[in-house]
DNA sequence: CAGGAAACTGACCGATCGGTGAGTGCGAGG
DNA sequence: CCTCGCACTCACCGATCGGTCAGTTTCCTG
């Protein structure tokens, strides 16, 4: 492996665990057996190398919503199990990616790319929005992905998660989830 | 209201929104209308201010966590209704401090007062664990919880909140909890 | 009015940060 | 052998941060 992919994957790493604003180039540098200068040699800023990682997880994301939100409206049940599946591999998918965008959204909206992060998760919100017509239907879309984003983004720093089997884990998210929305979809509430 | 009162409502938000480690004294300063040194005269350091802020919706929790930990052990069933109800109003209660747990609890374990919080937020995911027998049911514990915490914390982020009377809000997350939970607790997975 | 504590300020400190730029080591190609 | 460019380093910069301290203002009390 490159330099380059060391970099990239320590930085994804601590950024992570520590945070972006707490993990110093001199800390990836350190980590990686080089300088810091080294690092700006090969990103050319400290926010271009969180662009690098993030990207392609939200180029990801923002191609799935963005289909969503082109194909011809669908009654909530099926728009449910659309998605559903679709969103559950894209957390799968950037398992790595997904607590920096969960975590770290909120406090780093003044970072490009991190604006974008909030960008795509607002729209996925609008998902919800388009496809719930009460305000409980819409809480309970929240906070099934909200939920499931989430306890993956953290399970690990709280000891919850184990080592679950990817396919296992995915089957068992697409169950609940299941359970969350499908009932709430095809009810009158 | 006193220039002391003031300094944490100020910095309240400002962590909760910008973050802590993104919010300066220097800034609290200026929003208060006054200098930095006089932050510091208020709160001996921004780790106390911070710590000012968070413990008091800590002590809270750990009050319920540590009572429903004592308790003789319980049913699933039982044991997820009596925790719903609580969790539920202490999310409610301490709603202008919860975003700063969910976000930044994870990138300010450095902080003492978070690596508190964190402690806390393991308990939970104890709690859950104690109650709940498969993997996939300690899943869906996670997820009932983080997402509704995650939720209720980003909600006004993503403007997915509106404005919801606090008494609906309340109902709204009982009910989503008790599809999510009771069904889990009563069947055999 | 005297005085002392509480509230507050401005100047300053050391540390750390991201970033710059000149320069070095080196391997491939003419 | 020479040169060109890539990879990398070292020294340094300006800015910002949290925090300190000596001194000043404010205000209550005896």
């Amino acid at each position: 492996m490159s330099l380059h992919d060391d970099l990239r994957a320590i930085a994804l790493a601590e950024f992570a665990t520590a945070g972006y604003a707490a993990t110093s180039l001199q800390r990836i540098a350190d980590l990686a057996g080089t300088s810091k200068a080294s690092v700006l040699y090969h990103f050319e800023s400290k926010e271009r190398l969180l662009a690098d990682i993030v990207s392609p997880a939200l180029d990801d994301i923002e191609r799935v919503v963005h289909s969503m939100l082109a194909e011809p409206r669908v009654e909530p049940v099926a728009f449910g199990e659309q998605f559903v599946e679709r969103f559950v591999d894209l957390l799968l998918t950037h398992r790595d990616v997904v607590p920096i965008i969960i975590n770290q959204g909120a406090t780093l909206d003044d970072v490009p790319v991190m604006h974008r992060a909030t960008e795509t998760m607002r729209q996925i919100a609008e998902l919800f929005r388009l496809a719930s017509s009460s305000t409980i239907e819409k809480l309970r879309f929240g906070i099934a992905f909200g939920g499931v984003a989430y306890t993956l983004a953290s399970a690990e720093r709280l000891g919850l998660s184990g080592e679950i089997p990817t396919d296992e884990l995915r089957s068992a998210l697409l169950s609940i989830l299941h359970d969350l929305l499908v009932p709430a979809a095809s009810e009158t509430r």
